[in-house]
DNA sequence: AAAGATTGAGAGGTCAATCTTA
DNA sequence: TAAGATTGACCTCTCAATCTTT
């Protein structure tokens, strides 16, 4: 169970980081359906066209900034919001092979809805439990973390 | 974009937040298939079971374990990790409702195998880059955070 | 009637193969 | 031939309905 590998102070903390990611992440999918609002994967995409240049991002674009989701995933997700009217897709003229995905009015409505909800949340599950000198600490730690998980998983590395 | 009620530095600790979770799940579920070993679901269920009095649980006792994931979506994997021979199923005397989910000699023996993938990773991505102090803030924090996702949604919060 | 667990139908995801344009 | 994106087949998860036992 426990491995000279993994000090158990570590391990401890280790535990918490993924159960109270779990908690946390379906506490703000809960407000969103309650709210009659999409998921987060819908969110992430609005997100990630609100803040780009015009609103727009082609489907590899889209892709890098929605993480946890194959590119083939990506498109069926982008045909369910381009079916509820929240973005549309366009052909791109200077390079024919590509699709802009541009969000329309509505997704820009979704997009403000949703954030008063999952702010809400935020508000309720981090800061006001966490103060800023924490919440600085706890960002750099998750960055050493996601620096660490970048590079390839190392095979036969003894080798 | 931004929100009076979540400044800044805690929206850009949040994003990390989520960022983190998933480069560096997504790195574990890696080092996993490319050793061709299961899921962190599985790994969640042989753990749960280790862990537990005769390394044994009811299917109720185990979906509490389980986070992420529908008694109904446990009842599946149960099916495909028993149909691995990793578990099996007994009947439940003292209530003939229940069923037993017992980990076998080859469940253990997987475990101990993902467990060996399992803590390289959180030797790389968490151990070596965050000192004592650190993981004890960092578990601290999120604690903190499960803990104010726990109670319900509060709905017309105002009235 | 309620509790423990499973099943059928459907939503959403992935991989490999495909189509189109560069 | 390679790159951008989509499609087909298949896998996994969820909700509502069901079966069995209390």
């Amino acid at each position: 169970m426990t491995d000279v590998r993994v000090p158990e102070a570590w391990l401890d903390a280790w535990r918490t980081f993924i159960v109270g990611y779990e908690r946390v992440s379906c506490r703000v999918e809960r407000a969103l359906a309650e709210a009659g609002l999409p998921s987060l994967t819908w969110y992430d995409v609005l997100w990630a066209l609100r803040r780009s240049p015009n609103q727009a991002l082609r489907m590899g674009g889209l892709s890098d900034n929605v993480l946890a989701m194959s590119r083939t995933g990506l498109t069926r997700l982008v045909d369910r919001i381009e079916a509820a009217g929240l973005v549309r897709r366009e052909v791109c003229d200077s390079d024919r092979r590509g699709t802009w995905v541009v969000l329309t009015d509505e997704g820009r409505h979704m997009h403000a809805r949703m954030w008063e909800v999952y702010a809400a949340e935020i508000e309720r599950v981090f800061v006001s439990v966490v103060d800023c000198a924490e919440a600085e600490a706890f960002r750099n730690v998750l960055e050493r973390m996601s620096e660490a998980a970048r590079d390839p998983v190392a095979r036969d590395a003894a080798a």
